[in-house]
DNA sequence: GACTATTCCATGCAGGCGCATTTAATCAAG
DNA sequence: CTTGATTAAATGCGCCTGCATGGAATAGTC
């Protein structure tokens, strides 16, 4: 616990030191960026990000706000909706990877070779097992199913 | 970060669950009822639990709200005080460690042999090393020192 | 086709955190 | 003793989170 805190504000740091914002919306943008057509929707985007849908939500919000991303209509089903990354997403994205790969490097690659990587890698996936996967979702999604 | 997430979220749940406040108040009773006569400087705790100090500084409201500490002048410094844990404060503690403990097998111990978990002590360790000390504390006292 | 259950997303509210600043006491010089 | 720097703790403000709920569209049932 005392590591992880450490090294994740660590890079956080270093991302806000650089002008940027908070690594979620990197994560957000990498996705989106990934997405076929650049979009996705929100359910999608909750799932790979593994945070509640009402974070999802407020999380979009805020790219639209910087005009990092646009919420586009869904006609397949109008309950939905598709939220599209902009050029001024992808350009963000790929401006803040030139930082964060060098933070990763600084507080984490430098300090271990490969195969301790790979050694970490493997302890830590044996925690992540059978860990009930309702409890890392949503509470809410994760207590209507 | 993802495993760290789970588990850690994990454990929370199961202390929420049983009607436990939440872990950080553990933490400080435990500090607390380890000092000797059960009372600490503020700045003990913070420095124990490596959170900031105006983090601390709330934190130990809470704690007074329920009856589970007290604040107590300080005579050799008068812009200090002493936060001493009451009897209420010692038995949650008791009480609580009987649900942390169990959640910490749970959701840890039960899969990592000891073995194991003393490699990724390690491991971690070297992560942590030489990460610049300022940047996990308070960016207040980091700034000016 | 009407009714209920379910899914998708948004939001009001309370509480916690980070940041900066404030207040008060101590320390260090001259 | 006075002045300025430093340290201990608290707090106002804005943002983020978690929880619960709300509204809107869809799916399932008889």
């Amino acid at each position: 616990m005392r590591i992880q805190s450490r090294v994740l504000g660590a890079v956080e740091q270093d991302l806000k030191k650089a002008g940027f914002p908070p690594l979620a919306w990197y994560d957000a943008l990498l996705e989106l960026s990934r997405a076929p057509g650049g979009e996705m929707r929100p359910v999608e985007l909750e799932k790979q990000m593994l945070i509640p849908q009402y974070s999802t939500s407020r999380l979009i919000d805020r790219l639209v706000e910087e005009g990092l991303a646009a919420r586009r209509e869904c006609k397949m089903d109008k309950r939905g909706l598709f939220v599209e990354i902009t050029e001024a997403g992808r350009d963000l994205q790929k401006r803040m990877w030139s930082a964060y790969s060098a933070a990763i490097e600084r507080h984490v690659g430098s300090k271990l070779s490969d195969a301790d990587a790979a050694k970490l890698c493997g302890l830590l996936d044996r925690l992540g097992c059978s860990c009930d996967q309702a409890a890392q979702m949503s509470p809410n999604t994760a207590a209507t199913r």
